[in-house]
DNA sequence: CAGAATACCTGCGGGC
DNA sequence: TGCCCGCAGGTATTCT
């Protein structure tokens, strides 16, 4: 489920709950996520204090004195804040059980995710060094957008997607500001206009910050045992809707595969 | 180097 | 009811 607002409201929720708490055991079901969890964390973290909870694209930054845990919910990955013991189910891979009793629990279906020690700057690491601005920054401009996209064939789905040039943004959303900027989703890069540059810089933020709000909204109550979200679903207007009426001028909606991902599109309203 | 394909893993819904 | 298939919100790695 995590795309990069739903990570951001994942960070709101449980930021307040572990920050500036220590960690008082660490219980590891599961070592086998994308990458092995490192077989020492559990000493590793013993009590070290959370310093902060950051995010940095879809990575969530669990910062103590020492280093910092770096966690990637993948396609099925969740956390949630429990205030009671619940008895782990089958893809509750971790516990971070703190001082207040709180338990930070990783769940991860497929196994994506990613939950990871670093003692450097998490910045400078491998998964990190390379990400392009956050979407939600100036740094993410147009003027920056622009100039990325001179001389590329790629189509501009696969490279909004693409997280050296924009960090978090992923097939949802891709779909999602393609059909608000009015853009033919496999459309060479290297055709679009600056207009058109402005137009999906701007639905970019625009769509993200308005996922965040309703992220906040629907998920509000994750914190408790039973946090099964269904947030956007309802303001989507193109993604998952394939055969549908468009919103707008009641095209049918088409599907077209986008480097092997579902593409939804009006041919109509996204022919630039 | 850019771009395309592949790989990781489990669950779910649809067709038979 | 059960089996097989295709598909799922990510992204690093391998290939051409």
């Amino acid at each position: 489920m995590p795309e990069l607002p739903e990570v951001e409201t994942v960070l709101r929720g449980i930021q307040p709950h572990i920050e500036q708490q220590t960690i008082k055991k660490v219980v590891i079901r599961h070592y086998g996520l994308r990458w092995p969890i490192p077989h020492n964390i559990t000493v590793i973290l013993k009590n070290k204090k959370i310093e902060t909870v950051e995010r940095r694209a879809k990575y969530l930054l669990l910062r103590t004195i020492t280093g910092t845990a770096i966690i990637h919910l993948g396609m099925s990955g969740s956390l949630r804040v429990l205030t009671d013991v619940i008895s782990p189910q089958k893809h509750d891979h971790v516990d971070i059980i703190f001082s207040n009793n709180k338990i930070l629990r990783f769940t991860d279906p497929r196994r994506f995710g990613a939950f990871l020690w670093t003692n450097d700057d998490p910045m400078l690491h491998p998964l990190l060094k390379h990400l392009g601005p956050e979407p939600l920054s100036n740094d993410f401009s147009v003027q920056y957008l622009w100039k990325q996209v001179q001389n590329r064939s790629l189509s501009i789905k696969l490279f909004i997607m693409d997280s050296k040039i924009v960090a978090g943004v992923g097939n949802i959303y891709a779909n999602e500001a393609l059909f608000q900027a009015g853009i033919y989703p496999a459309m060479p890069t290297k055709l679009i206009t600056l207009q058109q540059c402005q137009q999906l810089v701007r639905a970019i933020k625009q769509i993200l910050r308005q996922a965040i709000r309703q992220g906040g909204t629907t998920l509000k109550d994750f914190v408790d045992s039973e946090g099964r979200p269904g947030y956007f679903t309802q303001r989507l207007k193109v993604y998952g809707r394939a055969e549908e009426a468009c919103m707008h001028c009641t095209t049918r909606l088409q599907t077209m595969i986008i480097g092997q991902r579902s593409t939804v599109y009006c041919r109509r309203c996204q022919s630039g």
